[in-house]
DNA sequence: GTCTATAAGAAGATAGAC
DNA sequence: GTCTATCTTCTTATAGAC
């Protein structure tokens, strides 16, 4: 018997897709629970500190689910810039499909909201835009950037997308998500002077 | 006697400074109604359908003061995109004089909390993104850029910057702020070719 | 217009049966 | 490990005195 009826797993998966679509303070246990199927005790005995952990159990979920689309999306591509093209675009069908109101794992402006409650949940999401960061410096570093300029690259890139990726959603509307496919060679290739 | 004690305005300032850091669903009218020293019954008497009524009018507040700012910033400045690197610079003193902590009426990340909840404040926060686009755009084309053009730019200026501001909260970094800074000129001038 | 008391329900968390 | 009943606290909202 290969499935369990109300694992871990059942949890974080619904936790996650409520977290990062209704927020964290916008969620509550009781919905998790109801939605997932699992009874409040399931929830409490694989996260004894409740809430909070399970938050940075999805938080980091989400953020390895990134990582894993970037570098897929990057391997099936001629180059870093088209790589992340790709990945831009995988997020225009997803928000499409769901008619923009699916579960995003880029979707993190749940750090914004937690930041300025928990350290704990603040410092998991900093680590996740770390690695983001990294994964896509590397890539960057692999095409003859230097590790300066790959950072700063890829950090724009990422801010980019987290407030193309609002605005999609606000406004029910892919083209910021497009209008940031077009602007990714210009953030690679036209760079600014280092300071 | 210019001083009402407890007002309108003093709800409203108490009510934004806090949804705009905390979230919507993370901060509770209670908390209102006692930083701002005034009682429920007021906040009741000047917003009789409750918290979204008041949501909305700390939206359309923020959206003007960033409205004003931008404008102001531009004016002030030789041309667009030194205004709109003076508008980031602002936000990045801003971020650090309060630890990252502080009431930042350009964080608007709230959009994408309550887009899902309620079409009346995700309407609001589209309408102000807009509105901020249409002012930027405007001042673009004064420099001779054709208006799809503007509108893209513009777009893509909003998105990054929102994005670059969850980042610099979330690090407590204004590194990713400071890097939105040096990327300007790029978006503005090195701009793709149309589709 | 200002203010308080309180309702009605949902929140996170816990205890303990099975 | 699974599940339910319950506790406390906090939520939004209302009623009504002043």
């Amino acid at each position: 018997m290969p499935e369990k009826p109300n694992s871990r797993g059942q949890i974080v998966e619904t936790a996650a897709k409520l977290f990062f679509t209704q927020g964290y303070h916008g969620t509550g246990l009781n919905q998790i629970i109801k939605e997932s199927h699992s009874p409040k005790g399931s929830l409490y005995y694989y996260f004894p500190d409740g809430k909070e952990e399970l938050a940075v159990e999805c938080i980091h979920c989400a953020s390895q689910s990134v990582i894993e689309k970037i570098r897929t999306c990057v391997s099936e591509s001629a180059n870093t810039v088209e790589g992340l093209q790709l990945f831009i675009e995988g997020m225009v069908e997803e928000s499409r499909s769901s008619q923009y109101r699916g579960f995003m794992p880029f979707s993190f402006w749940m750090a914004a909201e937690t930041s300025c409650i928990s350290d704990t949940m603040r410092k998991a999401c900093q680590s996740a835009f770390t690695e983001w960061q990294d994964v896509i410096a590397e890539h960057l570093r692999e095409e003859q950037m230097s590790a300066e300029r790959a950072d700063e690259t890829a950090s724009i890139f990422i801010a980019m997308l987290e407030g193309a990726l609002i605005l999609t959603l606000t406004n029910r509307d892919p083209k910021p998500l497009e209008t940031a496919i077009k602007y990714v060679p210009y953030l690679v290739k036209n760079c600014p002077s280092l300071s």
